[in-house]
DNA sequence: CTGAAAGCGCTAACAG
DNA sequence: CTGTTAGCGCTTTCAG
């Protein structure tokens, strides 16, 4: 059971450490015959490469770092799996940092990351601002190439994949308009990241257009819970929207439990629409209207840029920054009204 | 922008590496002052450790590897969301690695593990049988301690959180029938998995006492496509059963979509329970009745285990072996037959 | 085609 | 309290 190095092949076979690690890597200037036998006791021995090893001779490790607000909820983790399906083939591993949304456990996502060497970080950063000089600092004094999804930090240069949030805020508007709305409410993203703060903006853009009450505008946090508790205190209101904007797809989860726990009817007592698209959307009652992201193609996607940026290195000025329009998808939750 | 080493470091000090090495690392014999004037100048030059001279020189790496099928879908995230939990805050990362229910590919992230020097590994295998040997090699040659979480590879001797799927079976079957019903369907998890065969089991174990045809018999895959797929085919029997088991919550995802597709009303047309809730479960019309797992506490549960592994490595015999009850949910999704 | 040698950056004896 | 030394396992010149 004693550890199984390039060392104890080569002396196993007589022959030296390198031409072992010549053979085994693929590199050429082994003879067909010596190969074989080497992969062979190789594989007999359970010779299993230290990555650590490698790692540190070659100072790169195969690994790229994903920092993104949380594990749980379809968005993220169907990005991800869209990363995966490009990076995996490669060789490439992913080293998953969920940063709760919180800068400072970011930060230290960060910091890990530059230790672990990674070759390349994607990240849905937590805050528009908070960590701008460390991604900056990795981008230029570490080397590290970053790719941004979702979600940007301000004033940092680098590659992004960002979907057109005020475009999707816009036809959700439009459409409650359409329909008659002129009161309308938001529950928005967690303000402070990029996507709540600019859905939002969006939306209050309107405000000389369709009344806004303050009241009618709410911090959901991003979450479930978020989204459960926004809407009860938005709808205790006597004076109440006829239609919602609800700014993501946890949130409308929560907003969704919360009409059912007081029986509130929708889209009779209030209309909803979503931005955010998912699974379940079109299977409640009623389905729910929404503009939809592809999250998988996201991933795809920005795995693909930073694959891009890792082989091309030189061409240090190039930015890759794709904004991807939404697809607006009319279900039945919003109803006619009166102007 | 050259590296920043603990070479670097000692030089513009004047003393040695291994001073500037144990005041960074905390450890003891460094002046106070000395200490800190370290601590200072490390800081102010941008020092960070490299991982992978750390992990090659002590063998080790503060690296977890987690297999499990897949990132997407609710169950899984929140199991590694509650993994995260508890092992991030001493320090820990998590190197995700998904399968797709592939044994050959579970395979290749087992080598990886291997080769990054994973300290543990928190495992839903892939396959009941596949990679037996493989495992049983991690465990017993590498000496890396493995727990298996949700599912067990049969014949590898090792710690395991499971959740009573029989027990869980029954609640429903028993369910069904103080409704009334004598004709039962199930939509099962993956042919192959351990979840897939072992509620498969538990079902078919009622076939004397209950009517279970064929072809209401339909393995969903895992996966809501797999759902919609099994649950058309199976509403299309001329002879139909009067309720159905749908085995996880992705299916019962897809079932519902696909009964809505199709019209097919619930319970009126056909009674549904799913074992694993969802947030949605309790939001859809109607109202899914199901057996509730605890995911989040499943990954809490998992990765403590794992830890107290990796600190007592003497106590070789010791097995933690857990199975965790199902809560029973009743909802609106079944209705009241004639036998 | 093959071998010898020089480290990658860090830690951990062992001396002092 | 601090410095010197010897590698961890691997890749990569540089010779032959």
């Amino acid at each position: 059971m004693n550890k199984i190095t390039l060392k104890v092949i080569a002396e196993k076979l007589g022959v030296s450490v390198s031409t072992v690690s010549r053979a085994l890597t693929g590199k050429p200037g082994v003879s067909k015959e010596l190969r074989n036998k080497i992969i062979a006791t190789a594989k007999k021995l359970g010779y299993y490469p230290d990555a650590t090893a490698t790692g540190l001779r070659r100072g790169k490790t195969m690994t790229i770092g994903v920092l993104l607000p949380e594990l749980s909820g379809d968005f993220f983790s169907q990005i991800v799996t869209g990363m995966e399906k490009v990076l995996f083939h490669l060789g490439y591993r992913l080293m998953l940092c969920p940063t709760d949304d919180d800068p400072e456990k970011e930060a230290a996502q960060i910091k890990m990351l530059i230790s672990q060497k990674v070759e390349g970080i994607l990240s849905a950063p937590a805050d528009m601002k908070a960590n701008r000089s460390l991604y900056s600092q990795v981008i230029n004094d570490m080397g590290i190439p970053i790719v941004f999804f979702d979600r940007l930090v301000e004033g940092v240069d680098t590659d992004y994949v960002l979907t057109d949030n005020e475009d999707g805020i816009r036809q959700l508007v439009d459409y409650l308009m359409s329909k008659g709305h002129r009161r309308i409410g938001m529950i928005h993203p967690l303000k402070g990241t990029f996507t709540g703060e600019a859905r939002l903006r969006a939306f209050l853009e309107y405000k000389d257009r369709i009344e806004i009450k303050e009241e009618w505008v709410k911090d959901g946090k991003s979450s479930e819970m978020g989204g459960y508790e926004a809407f009860k205190s938005l709808i205790r209101e006597k004076d109440k929207p006829t239609a919602l904007i609800v700014g993501n797809n946890l949130m409308t989860l929560g907003v969704l439990k919360a009409a059912r726990d007081l029986s509130v009817k929708i889209p009779d007592d209030i209309s909803l629409v979503s931005f955010d698209d998912a699974y379940w959307n079109e299977i409640f009652d009623p389905p729910i209207t929404c503009v939809a992201q592809d999250p998988h193609q996201i991933g795809l996607i920005t795995a693909t840029i930073l694959l891009d940026k890792m082989k091309n290195k030189r061409e240090k000025g190039k930015r890759t920054n794709v904004v991807l329009k939404v697809r607006f998808i009319e279900r039945s939750s919003v109803k006619k009204v009166k102007g």
